[in-house]
DNA sequence: ATGAAAGCGCTAACAG
DNA sequence: CTGTTAGCGCTTTCAT
């Protein structure tokens, strides 16, 4: 933020006041056309860039949403972010993005820098943990996507998935396709897991398959242990149907499977990603709608923006089971 | 930006001037170690937080830096992205992001909110085409990343990677590992396109290969024609090697390659992504040193910050050639 | 159609 | 150690 011009510079240019210019430059049409015109252009000449925190700072609002995501290096929150962006853009608001890389430390950063920095709402998908967002936002719009707040998630809009439906439509294909033993590696999120976890019983259940605890797992964030529980699961327990809950799970799963020199089996996660068809096996993937979910997210902020007392609301989007 | 506790209302209850509670909220040493603290105990009841625009134009900078990418979905920038973070992080500086999806004019928006947001300084990684950033950036420091500016490049500050000694390093490798032909298809990024080609052709003249431009091609951005070139260059021309010039040449490179029924080939490409091990046949890449790249162009751009009239530098990173 | 002046929230002299 | 005051760059009454 080195030396700049300012609008005092153009005003005494152009020999007019601070004002004038001020009006000139934001097209108001009480300045006259030929001063207006002849005033953007020096502005132009002189570089004159106009110092948005100053405007933000007298018209009270900056007209940008923030997007908080836990990882940028996920292709699902990428997606996420970009689909926020059209739908933004679409309304004519400015997005900024921050990454957390699950961090609950760089989540509060973010969130606080968010919030100096005065965007006009918030879109999070939180990385979990004892965050209490209530206090934290203050009155600041949020919508919640994907992740729900840990603690009275129900004062918070939010949007995301139908787990369970999406679960029980995956394992059910699943097993449609020949699976008769299939196991679950749990994502390490606890909501998701749980509705997730409820989904993945309620297919067995219908298949009239029992639930075996031994092959239901939950993953930690520690990659050996997915990596260990693939093992268990496909080899020890002699599985021939695996659901990895997540992105994540999914990943780790697919670099143990080639060295385990398995039977044929059934594989199904959450999240699609393009690159699944050049996998030399099939894999179904219950496939989120990430333009509905994004669009459904700004929708409902803006509409919070403009209506803060708003009664918060939960969505819940339908996934689509996708074979690859 | 709704309605939102101020410095004064926390200095009218605390019973004190505006002026200690700022220095007080910012650790002064100046002010009573009680007081203080009854001052950011009282600040933290009331739900106060800093209005980061107000200080910022208060103190004439944002302490953030501004980073511009173009693809969002490519995992590569998400790397970028990524490193930087840590980078900026380390040093202590906020970092936002924008996302332009290679769109000029989005890339022209997002700089010129970056500009009116007052980041200290900007990391670009252009979406080419005919900007003129010089003007455009006025007096605000940037570094460009991995894409140079079209225009007066060696104004600026620029890191990337080593283009022709990589690409001769890969292609050799390729050839090394028994190819006898191979073609190339090329980046629809012009500069970068220009330095790969040179990097192929002197991979073919030291192994005594003759070129052929009946295999060279390069890719508009139009996904199909990389289809079709892939079949004409592995199928027509009966190559037994290709290199993909970047992610997106090499993901449609992929999709076509199942249904070509091909005999033996090397396939070479830029950029690493995690999930080459799952295919079925060996692949083998040109890994830019991401982390140094990121680093690189953080540490000049905080240097330039400081030191406004440093000479432009380019700083060009060697790749690493690694077998999938 | 334009100007003068106030004020958004904050920090930095300058006084005391 | 704390208060008073001015001012960052901009927009917006209120005058004229």
């Amino acid at each position: 933020m080195s030396h700049k011009i300012t609008i005092k510079d153009v005003a005494t240019q152009a020999g007019v006041s601070e004002a004038t210019v001020s009006r000139a430059l934001n097209d108001s049409p009480q300045v006259k056309a030929h001063t207006r015109q002849r005033i953007q252009e020096l502005a132009r000449q002189l570089g004159y860039h106009p110092n948005g925190l100053a405007r933000s700072i007298r018209v009270q609002h900056t007209h940008t949403l923030g997007v908080i995501i836990p990882d940028i290096l996920n292709a699902f929150f990428t997606q996420i972010v970009r689909a926020i962006e059209d739908a933004a853009d679409a309304a004519g608001y400015d997005v900024l993005i921050m990454n957390t890389d699950e961090h609950l430390s760089r989540e509060t950063k973010a969130l606080d820098l968010m919030l100096e920095k005065r965007v006009d709402g918030v879109i999070i998908t939180s990385a979990g943990g004892p965050t209490d967002y209530a206090t934290r936002l203050g009155d600041t719009p949020a919508v919640f996507v994907d992740r729900m707040p840990p603690h009275k998630a129900e004062r918070f809009d939010r949007v995301l998935v139908d787990n369970v439906q999406a679960t029980e439509d995956l394992v059910t294909r699943l097993i449609d396709r020949g699976s008769t033993r299939v196991g679950i590696i749990n994502s390490a999120v606890s909501m998701t897991a749980t509705e997730r976890l409820q989904g993945y019983h309620q297919a067995l259940q219908k298949a009239g398959m029992a639930f075996d605890p031994a092959i239901e797992v939950n993953a930690r964030t520690d990659n050996s242990n997915v990596s260990q529980m693939t093992r268990q699961i496909l080899v020890n327990q002699r599985c021939d149907g695996l659901f990895a809950a997540d992105n994540t799970i999914m990943d780790t799963v697919l670099h143990r499977i080639p060295e385990l020199q398995l039977p044929p089996f059934q594989l199904g996660g959450f999240d699609d990603q393009d690159w699944f068809d050049f996998l030399p096996y099939h894999i179904v993937t219950a496939k989120q709608p990430i333009s509905q979910i994004a669009q459904t997210a700004v929708d409902r902020l803006l509409a919070r923006i403009r209506q803060p007392r708003m009664a918060p609301e939960e969505f819940r989007l339908p996934a689509q089971i996708i074979t690859h």
